[in-house]
DNA sequence: CTGTATCCTATGTGATACTG
DNA sequence: CAGTATCACATAGGATACAG
């Protein structure tokens, strides 16, 4: 589980975890929740304000799709710009770090690509 | 992460590519629970028996390192080797699926590693 | 040693109503 | 339009006891 130069994870100050193990939850904890992912995918293409975000994501709540955002805002991973018209509009975009996670999902993608069929065998084999 | 539409790839918007290589949430379901990717860390180095596993995941309750575990083997990322002797001995290891999620997870470090200041900078701006 | 079963709590999520 | 507040529910996870 190494590789790469890692910085120490933010809640394993005294290193006892493996970097791999603290930094690697830095990005579940970023987008692992049931919507990040999502809301990080429909912002790739560029800025969308709340109710085109709420569009791109069929089935999130009212209530999810802020909480979703305020958390990937207060990460760092989306910008977000108030105008302050009457009704407001409210602009929503990936920062440099958000759009870095889509290197991640690509790999994520990658190892479904080439595992998914030994994936799904396993499952058939446990009764799936 | 249950029932969310799964989304495109980012850099497949127009979801050009196969299902397979768009299930980035395939190894949220995979890796995302609590003790999962620990449990992946710990069976980097090599084949560890349930008791092993169990003293290098400081904090996992019983009950949780059995459900990890079935998880994983479930997902045909942990193998696992029943010897049927008293007291028994059961050994776990990585599959070849399991050892290339290492790669996703350096990818995740080196996610981390670039953008860590600017999250943490952000979180900071948000009153964290 | 390696599990399984049960109970309990905390948390994530959704539905709904309300506000500027 | 964008966001907050409240209630209700499902489920993940921990403690504990029991079993082969």
């Amino acid at each position: 589980m190494t590789g790469a130069p890692i910085p120490a994870a933010v809640d394993d100050p005294a290193g006892v975890r493996t970097r791999a193990e603290t930094t690697a939850r830095e990005v579940f904890a970023a987008i692992g929740t049931k919507w990040a992912l999502d809301a990080v995918d429909a912002l790739g293409s560029g800025t969308l304000r709340f109710t085109e975000l709420q569009r791109e994501l069929p089935g999130i709540s009212h209530k999810m799709l802020t909480q979703t955002l305020r958390a990937l805002e207060r990460d760092g991973i989306v910008d977000r710009t108030v105008h302050p018209t009457v009704p407001p509009r409210v602009d929503y975009r990936l920062t440099a770090a958000g759009r870095g996670l889509r290197d991640i999902v690509n790999g994520m993608c990658d190892w479904s690509g080439r595992y998914l069929d030994e994936i799904l065998a396993a499952r058939t084999r446990a009764g799936g």
